[in-house]
RNA sequence: GGACGGGUAGCCAAGUGGUUAGGCAUCGGUUUGCAAAACCGCGUACACGGGUUCGAGUCCCGUCCCGUCCUCCA
């Protein structure tokens, strides 16, 4: 089966067909470095992850590039905002540039843990800002801008598909709904480039042609993409909030400069939600992974979680559902540890679960399959073997899964040896008494074939 | 308010016209001195009201609720 992806640009599932034959170029839209990623963005490269390796089994090459936004843009009115960085410089006592090395190192061992492959090229925004003025500058003398008192503006009303992306129903937008329009023509226009305020030293500031200033958001990601993929790539990825601002913006800007639409295929991940509510970075109020590991989660426990949703769907989350995944998962790491040395793998399973990634990446139809060949009569070498093919995939390191080491207290251990002797004696009053003394200790002793095994309860 | 996307059994979640998705929990069983763990078995649910059709969770209309965007956001 051809590998079939949903496309956010004509809006249905289309066969991949890769522009450069063998190969994919992937850019991904990564995290504004202020603060640490929560659960609700790890899980969108989560997806991207999934994306790529489920390219890479169906025999591509895939260059993958994630950019870091690392300069900040306005919080709030358009005219006198602080920008991010500079809210979380005051926050943390770093400064900008001290900030972002340190959310970006936090976010790349998120990742890591996670066990996303890390792309071939990250970019930072600060990095490549000659980039950006010389993207801004093509646009100007394309005639796709005009200048306020704050800064280098796009002309959006230029282009006439602007907003094809989001299907944007322009005369239905409110100016001005939630924010101060400030001296921006119209509602879709955007800032290529903001001029540093008078009254106000910037940490992160730079000369361009049209003033001291900075870059506006969007222009990092078109600039990074033409440098590193071209100016026509195959996919780029992000969260679905980038469809109709963000993403929308990258295409009018390449568009306009460029005259592609910037990628062939559009991808977005789905939002994660908490309680019903948004899990909001900007509120201050969100779950980290190091969070989940405090309440005894571990990363692939979190990976396996998010594998259980398809991407393009917007997912509950709840400690409970949480556990559900760990226990699932706990299972099959034990299962998959009790079926000894691999043979050979069952092409018929293998066949259905690539076939379901390659009906755009449905990873919970694929893990179905995996509990009907855990579940089968195949024989353990052949689950085995067929498994670690899957993990190619799944990317939960089955193989080099190990139980917990549990560090037992000799005195739990003196007890555990008393209750065994009571066993042995068939003294089960005092066998059970040991055991609710143990289990008081916060162990739990279970009699295997092997004899007791003490564990955490 | 508008555009776009959703509402599936206790929970998470697949599924877009007609044959049990799956996981977790509950319950029953195997096992155990009793437990625990593990394994096996077990659920006809599709927001609500109309309509189309031989047949609808799946298509159409209306209503209610949730999310995304119209500030920065994965």
């Amino acid at each position: 089966m051809t590998l079939q992806l949903f496309d956010t640009y004509e809006r249905k599932v289309r066969t991949f067909e890769p522009l450069k034959s063998g190969e994919v170029g992937i850019y991904a839209c990564g995290p504004t470095v202020y603060n640490f990623a929560h659960i609700g963005n790890l899980r969108t490269y989560l997806f991207e992850d999934l994306l790529k390796r489920v390219l890479i089994g169906n025999g591509y090459r895939v260059n993958h590039v994630v950019n870091i936004t690392d300069v900040g843009h306005l919080t709030s009115d358009a005219d006198t905002g602080e920008d991010k960085m500079e809210l979380g410089s005051k926050r943390t006592g770093m400064t900008a540039w001290e900030l972002a090395t340190f959310y970006t190192e936090a976010f790349q061992k998120d990742l890591e843990r996670l066990n996303v492959r890390s792309p071939d090229i990250w970019c930072k925004a600060t990095d490549h800002i000659q980039e950006q003025i010389d993207f801004v500058s093509d646009l100007e003398s394309k005639g796709f801008t005009y200048c306020t008192s704050d800064g280098v503006y796009f002309d959006s009303r230029k282009l006439n598909n602007y907003g094809y992306l989001a299907r944007l129903d322009i005369d239905g937008l409110q100016a001005g709904a939630r924010v101060n329009q400030g001296e921006r023509r119209f509602v879709t226009d955007f800032a290529l480039w903001k001029f540093s305020p008078e009254d106000e030293q910037r940490q992160m500031e730079w000369d361009s042609p049209w003033g001291k200033g900075f870059p506006g958001w969007h222009i990092e990601c078109s600039a990074m993409s033409a440098k590193y993929l071209g100016d026509f790539f195959d996919i780029h990825c992000g969260g679905e909030d980038h469809i109709p601002i963000h993403h929308t913006n990258e295409i009018a800007q390449t568009e306009a400069s460029r005259g592609s639409r910037l990628a062939n295929f559009w991808m977005h991940g789905y939002f994660l939600q908490m309680d019903n509510a948004k899990m909001a970075k900007s509120s201050g109020e969100f779950l980290t992974l190091d969070v989940l590991i405090e309440r005894g989660f571990t990363p692939f426990d979190y990976r396996y979680f998010c594998f259980t949703a398809h991407y393009r769907s917007q997912m509950s989350f709840s400690w409970k559902s949480l556990e559900a995944a760990q226990t699932a998962l706990s299972r099959l790491y034990e299962a998959f540890a009790s079926w000894g040395q691999a043979g050979d793998a069952s092409e018929e399973y293998l066949a259905r679960f690539h076939e379901f990634l390659n009906d755009d990446l449905n990873m919970p139809r694929a893990l179905a399959v995996i509990w009907e060949l855990v579940r089968s009569d195949e024989p353990d070498e052949v689950k085995k073997a067929t498994l670690l093919v899957c993990d190619e995939v799944l990317g939960l390191d089955l193989a080099d899964w190990e139980p917990e080491e549990v560090i037992v207290p000799d005195e739990v251990l003196r007890l555990a040896e008393d209750r065994e002797g009571a066993r042995q004696a068939k003294d089960w009053a005092k066998a059970d008494a040991l055991r609710d003394e143990i289990s008081s200790l916060g162990f739990a002793v279970e009699d295997t074939r092997e004899g007791p095994v003490v564990t955490k309860s």
